[in-house]
DNA sequence: TGTCTATGATTGATCGGCGG
DNA sequence: TCCGCCGATCAATCATAGAC
């Protein structure tokens, strides 16, 4: 459970806890979202997150409702139509997943605490 | 902007702010923790009953705050020391003081 | 009433761990 | 050793509530 850590020394009377925890300094990777066009190499230094559009998320959407998981053929079939990446594609589906999960544990719980007795 | 926001009708629209006093609690337990500010499940469900919120509003919540507060620490530096002082002492910082007083004083 | 800022929610993508 | 999934988180952005 709590398994605190890095704490060098601590000694400043004035300025309290205010110190830089790694946590602060946590950077993930950008995104390696290569497009790969026709010809080669268009890499292009996607550092920004990809906006699906309508037609797309439609899409994902309906196969989701249709097969929670996806197979690889069906995966590069959908990436194709899509044009989207192999990976894109499986990592909508990952989180389209846990945000089914989420909705079916909120849509349950929340509504009213049964046995609460007084 | 043509690109029609699509979900323009998102869930996130009508946006509530969290009590008063939710928030003091939130804010207690991030400035009590701010060396590891990742509560447990068990800890968010915690939190969560308390603040009449769900788990997963918590987790919003950490987690908006912990991006926004390594984005600009200097704008949380007055927030910071209130919640330092207003809040007694960590588990962890227990812990240390109780080490050191084993040291300092031999049972 | 019209900005500008604070803040809750959403989501494409990353990180670390696990199992096959 | 590689791959997919899970759970948690990041980070950017959306849209609104609140401050002024």
């Amino acid at each position: 459970e709590s398994k605190d850590h890095a704490c060098p020394s601590e000694q400043c009377p004035t300025t309290s806890a205010t110190q830089t925890f790694d946590w602060m300094r946590v950077k993930r990777n950008p995104p390696k979202t290569a497009k790969v066009s026709e010809y080669g190499v268009v890499g292009q230094a996607n550092t920004i997150r990809t906006n699906f559009t309508t037609k797309q998320l439609t899409e994902l959407e309906k196969e989701f409702h249709f097969n929670k998981y996806l197979t690889r053929a069906r995966r590069v079939e959908i990436a194709a139509t899509l044009e989207l990446n192999e990976t894109q594609v499986k990592i909508w589906f990952q989180n389209r997943r846990m945000k089914q999960k989420k909705r079916e544990k909120e849509g349950l719980a929340p509504a009213a605490p049964p046995r609460a007795a007084k | 902007v043509m690109i029609l926001r699509s979900r323009f009708l998102d869930a996130r629209r009508k946006r509530r702010n969290f009590s008063k006093q939710a928030t003091e609690i939130l804010n207690e337990y991030f400035y009590s923790h701010l060396s590891n500010p990742y509560p447990s499940e068990e800890a968010k469900e915690e939190l969560a009953k308390k603040c009449s919120i769900t788990v997963s509003q918590v987790s919003n919540w950490f987690g908006n705050k912990r991006i926004r507060y390594k984005k600009n620490i200097g704008k949380f530096q007055e927030e910071a020391n209130l919640y330092a002082a207003k809040t007694a002492v960590t588990a962890a910082h227990a812990v240390a003081a109780a080490v050191q007083n084993n040291q300092t004083n031999s049972p």
